[in-house]
RNA sequence: GCCCGCGUAGCUCAGGGGAUAGAGCAACCGCCUCCUAAGCGGUAGGUCGCAGGUUCGAAUCCUGCCGCGGGCGCCA
């Protein structure tokens, strides 16, 4: 049990005591750090349930608290705040108990859910650019938060490749190479084993034909045409989207290698091609799909809405499947093969209406069975000015330039202060990808996963203050220091209780580990996480300015700081790799 | 038009109905004979968009207005 859970459940039991709910003994940290350390503020939400004033209530409870061992100090304050202090023996018990835990005070979740993890979303028929960015680190750093709570978690990119963006590329090269045998519908194969289209040609292809199909109807019928006949698994469209799909996926697999991102199932949306056609018929027999306007629509609209939420359509005019028809499939899938309790959307906020059209409709089919749905919406990236980052020339940065930049800045930053001259070139070169990408997370983990956030490039150049590498820079310090302390047989000893501001404060950062992993699995948020490892490499460094620890006289001192050291460590490396960034040995 | 989100220091952003609204950057002033200065300390900077309301208490909840962004049947 967390500390804070502790002093919860204890302030809570004399709540329960006086007669009151027991949830009103809720413990925070105090946000009066120089009258205590902790706070209690329920004796006010109390007062108006008992008709009875609030500081009378908390002063009942304070002299209830006040035969509690671990503290130091219960006051009352104001209109009924109750101010708790703990001892500093008290504060040095929970330290030890919390480095010699195996999951620094994290207890696992008592019924372990299946949950999937849905983020990232590549389109096939483009390469990953800054858009994806978020949903990747986001998504990331959820599926870590929920395994390491004690879920079981699958992580699916669910690849889009099923859709009209590839009838589109197909139609554009039967435009172009109408010679190909893939346009040959009396070809009999074999088809050519090598890829007729490189990633170039798909990242050029793809804009070209979305934008003729804007101005030119009939070619957007054949991209329409193109998907159906696709979906119907026509030999030389398959063949030739076969070839498209592995080249863009070796792509995006270096992407995510890139980013450090992994995935349990490397499925997209052709993955439940083949339930397409069954859960349409499902749907039409059990009369929940209707014919409306020549397509076949799910109405999803309910009493209640505040505004008119259209149906959602299953199959096009055209005869062809859209995304909705995927996703509602692959709720199906999920939930009858893979067994998942829980389904994690990571997507743009602006699929809003699409995910409540979907998650209805899954209902409605009863394809869902018991598993849950969320979508986990995300705002939009802007440059410096406030609108869709965008480079000078106007296109989308890709995903692969974005991170040659930030680790030129690395390199840059190495350069200039002169760091690690003496290490092999492999060791620099990989400080500076990490140190480059920890910039990259951080600075898209630190803001509020809902609102926009402007991505300033220069930003991430500096590397000093509130950003990754600051992280990673306090977590390196502890292991160099580390290091020394072992090269003098220096060991580390029973935690003390602590004497000075800087080592108390970090104690008390370090308990607050759980709550900070908790909130962000709770609300799905992970820049909570990422709040708290800010903070406690903050109360680390301001330790390391005013406690010397390898030139501490006191031999029992010392070993309680390198204790406390290694713990740090311990929970700055557990959080960051929460956040997906990785700490290099020096930098 | 309807719906969703946002509006907090010059800039970028935190802020869990509670006490005196916090960081980082930028500005200015300090700290390397000392475990990595990608660090630490300090100064300055605020009508929390505006107006009402609920509450003992509102940046936080509700209503209206203003501003910005986004979504609104055959794209993903």
């Amino acid at each position: 049990m967390s500390l804070i859970s502790h002093l919860s459940a204890l302030v809570g039991a004399t709540f329960a005591d006086l007669g009151l709910d027991p949830s009103l003994g809720a413990v925070v940290p105090s946000n009066r750090p120089e009258l205590a350390q902790f706070q209690c503020n329920g004796a006010m939400a109390a007062a108006k349930a008992v008709g009875r004033p609030p500081r009378e209530i908390a002063e009942d409870v304070a002299r209830a608290l006040d035969m509690a061992t671990d503290l130091k100090s219960v006051d009352v304050a104001g209109p009924g705040f109750i101010n708790l202090t703990l001892t500093d023996e008290a504060l040095a018990a929970w330290a030890q108990s919390m480095a010699d835990a195996d999951r620094l005070g994290v207890d696992p979740v008592e019924e372990p859910l299946t949950v999937v993890v849905d983020y990232a979303g590549p389109n096939v028929a483009k390469a990953m650019h800054v858009g994806h960015l978020r949903a990747t680190i986001i998504g990331d750093s959820l599926a870590r938060l929920f395994d390491f709570v004690g879920h079981k978690v699958i992580r699916d990119p669910h690849f889009g490749d099923w859709g009209l963006q590839m009838g589109l590329v197909i139609a554009e090269l039967e435009r172009r190479h109408p010679d190909w045998p893939y346009f040959d519908p009396d070809f009999t194969g074999p088809y050519p084993e090598e890829s007729p289209v490189t990633l170039d040609d798909l990242q050029e292809i793809y804009p070209v034909a979305s934008a003729r199909a804007k101005e030119d109807a009939e070619f957007a019928e054949a991209a329409r045409r193109a998907t159906v006949e696709l979906q119907r698994k026509r030999p030389g469209y398959l063949a030739l989207w076969q070839h498209m799909r592995a080249v863009s996926m070796e792509d995006q697999r270096a992407n995510f290698s890139d980013l450090g991102v992994d995935f349990d199932i490397w499925h997209g949306e052709s993955d439940v091609a083949d339930m397409l056609e069954p859960l349409v018929e499902r749907l039409r027999e059990s009369g929940v799909a209707e014919e409306s306007e020549g397509a076949l629509i799910v109405r999803v609209d309910e009493p209640g809405d505040k505004k008119e939420i259209p149906p959602l359509i299953l199959v096009n005019r055209a005869g062809g499947y859209l995304y909705s028809t995927t996703d509602v499939a692959t709720i199906w899938y999920r939930s009858e093969q893979l067994g998942a309790d829980l389904a994690l959307y990571v997507v743009d906020a602006r699929q809003a209406d699409h995910f409540t059209q979907v998650f209805r409709a899954a209902r409605r089919a009863s394809v869902a069975g018991n598993m849950q749905m969320e979508h986990i919406a995300f705002g939009t990236m802007n440059g410096p000015d406030g609108k869709p980052f965008k480079t000078r020339e106007g296109g989308v940065v890709s995903l692969r330039d974005l991170i040659e930049m930030v680790e030129k800045a690395a390199m840059a930053r190495l350069d200039e202060a002169q760091i690690a001259t003496d290490y092999p070139p492999e060791e620099r070169q990989r400080i500076a990808h990490q140190v480059g990408i920890a910039a990259l997370k951080f600075g898209d983990l630190h803001a509020n996963r809902t609102s926009d956030y402007v991505f300033d490039l220069d930003r991430f150049s500096s590397f000093e203050g509130k950003t990754g590498p600051y992280l990673q820079y306090a977590a390196v310090r502890i292991r160099s220091l580390l290091r020394k302390a072992q090269e003098r047989d220096l060991a580390e000893g029973a935690v003390l209780p602590p004497q000075v501001e800087a080592e108390r404060n970090l104690v008390l950062e370090l308990l607050q580990f759980p709550e900070a992993v908790w909130r962000a699995v709770d609300t799905r948020c992970p820049h909570h996480l990422a709040e708290y490892a800010y903070g406690l490499a903050g109360v680390f460094n301001r330790f390391y300015d005013a406690c010397h620890v390898l030139s501490e006289p006191d031999a029992d001192r010392q070993a309680s700081w390198l204790t406390l050291c290694r713990l740090t460590l311990d929970t700055l490396v557990r959080s960051l790799y929460l956040l997906g960034i990785e700490v290099p040995e020096r930098m």
